[in-house]
DNA sequence: ATGACGCCTAGAAGGCGA
């Protein structure tokens, strides 16, 4: 099986790119950010045509995420229980594993979706906000695993783990993305018992998901891994690969960021 | 660097992203 997330960056301008990229590469589960429309724009026919089911969680102009599968959503949760908030950054869902229980029993795997706040700058207000809802985010995903210890967690973190995510770690010391703060919390949610998917693997250097739109930033590869999966501690011996994909990159009016992409036993 | 690009709401130019 194969989940992915991409954030499109307007999806009433990437629509016909995320069509093409599924037809190419048929997930199980794709989960979309930065849609940028509201729920009664949302093209649910375009992907039913394409064979697939979508569910929505749309705000006007900013933010927005879906997750769109093969099999129909169970259980959708819309943002972070527990953790009031204006803008709609996390859609989750239930959907069927492949991989059964030992016992023979039907599976279920659990998506969470999430836009993560960007937090503009070390010590905004916008910062602030990020590292409550990152808070927030991770009391409920502490209970969330409970109840589902088969768990994915997945989106546009705006986090760097480490200076291997960012192509320039010296210039971007303590900037946004990349502070203590941050990654204090991003490793935080690892503690949960959460694996990041790319570093199971063996990568590329410099393998980064999101590249700036100025200065030619992906023909330079001046670009940050800010885009993550992350499998919870049952998921993680299943792992198989975990890839970028920057082929939609080279579009013409490309998002910013590549999708990632993780393949399940 | 008050920049570079792209998308949004506007109905011009500014907010925001990262």
């Amino acid at each position: 099986m194969k989940f992915a997330t991409w954030n499109v960056n307007s999806l009433t301008v990437r629509l016909p790119q995320v069509l093409d990229w599924l037809a190419a590469n048929p997930v199980d589960v794709l989960a979309l950010q930065e849609l940028k429309l509201t729920d009664d724009k949302f093209p649910h026919a375009a992907f039913q045509a394409a064979g697939y089911e979508s569910v929505c969680f749309g705000q006007k102009t900013y933010n927005g995420v879906a997750l769109i599968s093969r099999a129909p959503a169970q259980d959708i949760v819309r943002n972070i229980p527990g953790f009031s908030d204006d803008m709609a950054r996390v859609i989750s869902a239930s959907f069927p594993l492949a991989t059964s229980a030992a016992d023979g029993a039907p599976s279920s795997v659990r998506i969470v979706g999430a836009y993560f706040p960007n937090g503009q700058e070390p010590g905004s207000d916008k910062f602030e906000y990020k590292l409550a809802w990152l808070q927030g985010l991770r009391a409920w995903l502490r209970t969330e695993l409970v109840t589902h210890p088969k768990l994915i967690l997945m989106g546009d973190y705006n986090i760097t783990f480490d200076d291997a995510d960012v192509w320039d770690p010296e210039g971007m010391r303590d900037q946004i993305h990349c502070t203590d703060e941050e990654r204090y919390e991003l490793g935080a949610l690892i503690a949960l018992g959460l694996a990041d998917a790319h570093r199971l693997f063996p990568q590329a250097p410099k393998s980064y998901s999101w590249w700036d739109y100025r200065d030619f930033g992906f023909k330079r590869n001046r670009g940050m891994r800010i885009d993550h999966i992350l499998l919870s501690q049952a998921l993680k011996p299943l792992a198989k690969a975990c890839w970028i994909d920057k082929t939609p990159r080279k579009n013409e009016r490309p998002s910013d960021h590549a999708p990632v992409i993780v393949e399940l036993a």
